[in-house]
DNA sequence: CTTGACCTTAGATTTAACTCTAAGGTTTAT
DNA sequence: ATAAACCTTAGAGTTAAATCTAAGGTCAAG
């Protein structure tokens, strides 16, 4: 048995987000002391690691309260409906990756355009991409024009 | 010039936006009519593609205002303080999508372990796996105990 | 018998970026 | 002149998952 202290040391959580858990209905002390005390049992224990499990793949508590509840129903339930929420959960994930893909792949080619050297930005190609409406980001060169000022050193390509 | 809501249709924001971006002091139109509507000008308009397309690399939209900001007033700043800004971006669209890597990851593996049949999930090895803490995750076979239904289709892979 | 670490509750706050509501004024077309 | 489509404001609601606050009760040690 542990309280609530215990347990949030044991599966590093804070006391917070246990209570937070019980009011969203995702675990609940079976006992109080006679204080109000929560005490918690092993299987409580289990059922917060297997919340945790679900968050360490992405589900969110709301999904996690669906599996939790498929879990202790398991008969009722078939492979595919279990399945299905996995491959719904997968969708998701990979649309946001294949989000975040496309913001990397613009990031990394306005970080290669611009010198990001200590020169003014007047010239700054990153500056002028988000100014405009092309595709393409035009590189900063040699002798761009932020190079004008010979008492500063040049702006050279970081790395 | 353009009201509201004509240039939410160009840009195709909803108008809400708009005041949103006002109230946050990312976009303020400089006129207004005797009325009170706002005139947004070219420039406006313009403004509003820069924030949609600081917006389409990840940037939030506090960020942007710093952008803006630096735009307005490129002289005093330097490439570095710019690219600075998109490789701390960079790193953190990275990072975000390192975790969501790591998601898609277990959620294949859950996933290619579970029949998917409509048989029941008394042995489903998605549950077993959120209920254990082994790393792997059990693979079913062919024979396992949920086929024990001969009524049923028998629980094959699908796809 | 008091200090400090722990526990209780209800409810407010946080973050981000909208989105919606209510109550009303303006413009344009018929 | 009236209806439709537009505009105004202030402020509340949404989503997710906590996190924090205030005001107080409990427990073990010294
Ligand atoms: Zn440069
Ligand atoms: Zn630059
Ligand atoms: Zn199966
Ligand atoms: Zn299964």
């Amino acid at each position: 048995m542990y309280r609530i202290g215990e347990l949030a040391k044991l599966c590093e959580v804070k006391t917070d987000t246990l209570r937070f858990y019980e009011k969203h209905g995702l675990l609940s002390p079976l006992m109080r002391t006679e204080s109000g005390y929560r005490m918690y049992t092993e299987e409580d224990a289990e059922r917060l690691r297997f919340i945790l499990r679900a968050k360490a793949v992405g589900f969110t508590l709301a999904e996690i309260a669906e599996l939790l509840s498929i879990d202790l129903d398991k008969s009722n339930w078939a492979c595919a409906d279990v399945k299905g929420m996995v491959d719904i959960k997968l969708a998701q994930v990979s649309a946001k990756i294949a989000e975040l893909n496309h913001f990397q792949v613009s990031l990394k080619r306005l970080s290669d355009a611009c010198c990001g050297g200590p020169e003014s930005a007047e010239h700054c190609s990153i500056l002028e991409a988000l100014e405009s409406n092309s595709a393409e980001v035009k590189r900063e060169n040699h002798t761009h024009q932020h190079q004008n000022n010979p008492n500063k050193a040049s702006c050279k390509r970081k790395g």
